[in-house]
DNA sequence: CGTTCATTTGAGTGAAGTCAAACCGAGTGG
DNA sequence: CCACTCGGTTTGACTTCACTCAAATGAACG
């Protein structure tokens, strides 16, 4: 069963805005609500790239880092999955991109048959996939804008300010605290940068006030107008 | 009316792999069928970005450059539109991005309202635009791994390979010439580079006979196996 | 207290950017 | 028909930002 009181307290945030709609309305539909969960410890893999696609899953706690891999190892961090999140929501048999947890998480199965069963049948649950993935577009294509402009001060800024968006508790606005659950490598690897750039800008952010970094997971942020000045955009 | 003599010899290409579904489908239906179409100069805009959103437009003809512009006048081209592609397919209501056409073309215009509510009563459209969209989402995912983590060389023999999957012919196999109707400066901005880079690139590319250029917007293959090479993956 | 893994810091290099000039093809008008 | 302009592209010389390689630091754990 659903974890009623640690599903509260996170406060879904789907994508940017936090929209409780896909939420709201997938948890009254049987086969999602009734979906049983998935605990994924650290490190361990949802799925892989190219594996044959079972499930569509929703986030209930904790970070997925969705990525691709090259042919010779590097690799690119295409998105960061939070609770409420739905993954795997493509139309191809084959996972198109690995989900690995960034720590342990839990994360609610749907069998892809059932849903895409019960969307045939149910334009407004169409819909809602349509709009979620619509949403889940604009993403990639602000953090393609982020990548192929911004230099690596602007796409740390920037990437800063996404999860601050993403997982700002509507009642904590005052001191702004960020967890970020994952990895240098990772925040490298979605932001096509090394992790050498990675540490070295938010030092600089640190040595300009406008970032204070509590531990390696925790950072407060100091000046939120500089750091949107920062941004660029 | 729909120049089908044009449309036929296009080969409708959506996306990554020629896929005839939206189209065949769509077509049957009024209100996308007989909606009626316009005709827009080179450099002349469907849309910018900002603007409240009346319609979606389908390529019928030409292609369309969609990017995001900075404050500061940089800009990321996110994708180009070529016949048969869907654009404006967001759910908010002012557009998320530009369109400008790149050449002289002509798009289908339907109207939000009428679409919205056609996929609310018909879950078969409704899963047509979400399936759509799911493949644009992969297209810029595909993207944003040759922008995040590609050197010069393989940002543009990836984005040579893209437009031959999206342009070549069915019929067409064997000597392989591609039509580059954008401008240097668009691949620029498409690809994170500058337009000094995309010709030193390319002009490498003919020194190594990997291509020959024929005059500024058409292009021979001529070792695709070199090419696929140089992407990397 | 040593081991391990992640991060930070430092020094030198290189790929792509910037600035500047030459080139090219398509119009246009004398 | 040729000279001129104009936008786009190509080529060249130099600079810079982020990468690479390497070493130091720090935190977690037995």
């Amino acid at each position: 069963m659903l974890d009623v009181q640690t599903v509260e307290t996170k406060n879904w945030p789907l994508h940017h805005k936090p929209n409780n709609d896909v939420r709201s309305n997938t948890d009254r539909r049987p086969a999602l609500a009734d979906a049983p969960t998935r605990t994924v410890e650290a490190k361990e893999h949802v799925f892989w790239e190219g594996a044959p696609k079972s499930h569509v899953y929703r986030i209930e706690e904790g970070v997925i880092v969705l990525y691709k891999l090259l042919s010779d190892g590097r690799r690119q961090v295409i998105d960061f999955a939070y609770p409420g999140d739905l993954i795997g929501l493509e139309t191809k048999k084959d996972h198109c991109f690995s989900a690995q947890a960034a720590c342990r998480a839990k994360v609610r199965c749907i069998p892809t048959g059932t849903l895409r069963r019960s969307a045939a049948q149910d334009p407004a649950l169409a819909l809602e996939l349509f709009s979620a993935t619509a949403q889940t577009l604009d993403n990639a294509r602000r953090l393609l804008v982020s990548i192929g402009q911004g230099t690596a001060m602007e796409r740390i800024s920037t990437f800063l300010l996404s999860l601050l968006r993403r997982t700002e508790r509507a009642d904590l606005q005052g001191d702004s605290c960020l967890h970020l659950p994952m990895r240098r490598m990772e925040i490298a690897d979605l932001l096509g940068l090394t992790i050498e750039t990675v540490s070295r800008t938010l030092t600089k952010l640190r040595t300009m006030r406008v970032i204070e970094i509590a531990n390696k997971t925790e950072i407060f942020i100091r000046d939120l107008d500089q750091l949107e000045n920062l941004a660029g955009l």
